[in-house]
DNA sequence: AATGAATGAGGATTCATTCAT
DNA sequence: AATGAATGAATCCTCATTCAT
């Protein structure tokens, strides 16, 4: 009994995160009212305030979980073999994690690009798990080519990140006429090659 | 000479707008409060109404002033050379562009990411401006190879307008870390490189 | 020439008039506004201030001249023969009149049972002519029956008045369902043995 | 018997609409403004957006409780004896019933009389009463003379109502001046007297 | 005779949040 | 662990009206 209460506690945090990706996925910070959230999920607002201090955190949480949902998604362990190789089959990776959980980029970019005076956390959280991923990738970068400086390295990251970034927005935009594994395959050849060019060149 | 102080419309108009760029490519269209726009210019609210129908023309309007605006700062008309050259140039001008101007970008890609039930037309306006872009770009990929077949055509221009947004926002967010030139002329090689790739291969 | 600019004065006075009616005997006092007279008569705002004081004065006016309208449809003029005839004749000639211009009651009994602290002078327009009309009713009704004492009279003459609204109201209510010269024949007939029972009675 | 000073939805409720029949009967659906209601009831505006889900929801809420209000003012239970004097005892309970609550009525001859492109509820809700009136209506003056034909039967039964409400307007312009009851049991016997005639000659 | 533009007040409604239960 | 009710501030937008031209 008293673990039923309990998992009926986890089970309502649930909703309500499940309710709110939807709405803030779909309508950015600002379209994000706790009135929608409640309806969508079945508790009343004030319901919310209780597993939530405001809707700052919620929207914060609601960018760590589909983070780690998306994160699940991806699946990075078998990262082997030569480093064109594991650049191509990272690339794929996360084109069908984006598939799969679209939600967690598509509200970070969201966030990313509003500028207002007071930033919401989930924000601020987006851009850390981006400076991770940022991170992430500069080590692969780096392996492929031990003779690119720091400065290549870093406009190669960004470059590779960026892209990706413009990639899923096309398909968010284009829908079902974009093939994202595709346009993923391609951008992991622009980086390799690039990195070729930058490693003689640079 | 005389400035009237009632009644010059064009100049209100033109402040409303101003103030509305400002704020919109800011907080989105949610975040733009009419309230906000008429503090920025100095108009009541209810002027806001007299000039535009509703705040959905006024953002719409917006998208169609700032991309007038960002087009003008391209300033295409040389493109001349050959097609190798032409990407950079396009590439270079693109890029200095949205530094000039970003509003367009910007405000544009917010609405893009939203999916809400009803779509603002601002949105509507972006994404036929972008089709257009589209169009202009594919030219300019067919004639840097005219052996690619439509698919391989396609898949550049995407690829092309894809990594421009993402690198655009990659800028807003990193700000001076990030040098916008520098990683359009990467660009501009790996779509070169690409197509050539491409129109071996496909 | 200057003849026709005078003209001009009196036609858009008359469209706005012409909207107006429509509107106010559509959605009545506090429904009508000048936006919306504005949109279907094609003037802006500020002529129909041009025109009119404020929106009191062109709600009594359209009134006053909804009242001329329907008053001109009633045509008196020929009520003779004996007093059950006339009364009858006059009950049809209401009736018609109502049918073919019914803006002036409609808009009248919405003024009446409004009650607002501040009064609009459309209201006290109808009133006074409703009691014009009071009066010319009690002079017919007199002649009916010389026995009638006065307050017999006013019984009379009230209900002659207020089943006459209630059955325009019947009507619009109603609208193809009812036959609005039948029930004034049956009205008239009512009235006149009425007269007849207090005649007796009274 | 310890009052709430919070959450006592039922009477917070009450009060809301106690407050929008006295606004809503004197100044109609547009002139019943909801910070009108507020400042009478005592409750932020925001408040009765809990209790109603908009303005119309509130209005014909409130013609469904002054309906109902009236309905037990009239009390018609104790309606036997010859058809001629239920005929009569059914007018002047409903005399009296509209002396001691005219909300109702004078609410609904408003809505009824407006006729705006998209109909309130209230008017719906009004227009419907009115249907059940008539049908009971139309029972009690077949009850009278068998005889009648069906559309002899309608046109009593709207005439009865119809006369009814113009009664009623009258009072409400007359006041004083004008005696209700005395004119329902004039209109009583002119609904009887007209029933004879019909019966014979329709 | 007319009108484009402006404006403060007020319209309905939704907002994020709180609090007593 | 949850919720019904409340609330002040803010939302978009319309109001009647004015005034310089």
């Amino acid at each position: 009994m008293a673990r039923q209460r309990r998992a009926d506690g986890e089970e309502s945090r649930r909703k309500i995160l499940d309710a709110a990706v939807e709405v803030a996925s779909e309508r950015g910070y600002d379209g994000t009212s706790i009135a929608l959230v409640s309806a969508k999920c079945g508790l009343p607002a004030s319901s919310i305030y209780w597993h939530f201090k405001d809707k700052d955190e919620l929207i914060a949480t609601v960018i760590e979980r589909s983070f780690a949902t998306w994160l699940e998604a991806v699946r990075l362990a078998d990262l082997t073999g030569p480093a064109a190789e594991r650049v191509k089959t990272l690339a794929v990776s996360v084109a069908n994690a984006l598939l799969e959980a679209p939600d967690f980029l598509r509200l970070g970019l969201m966030l990313a690009l509003e500028r207002r005076p007071q930033d919401p956390s989930a924000r601020t959280v987006f851009l850390r798990v981006r400076d991770t991923a940022h991170t992430y990738v500069a080590g692969i970068i780096r392996s492929i080519d031990g003779k690119l400086d720091e400065s290549a390295v870093e406009l190669l990251v960004t470059y590779a990140i960026a892209a990706a970034d413009g990639l899923f927005i096309a398909k968010e935009i284009g829908g079902d006429r974009v093939d994202l594994v595709r346009l993923f395959e391609l951008h992991a050849r622009a980086v390799l090659t690039a990195a070729d060019q930058l490693g003689v060149t640079g």
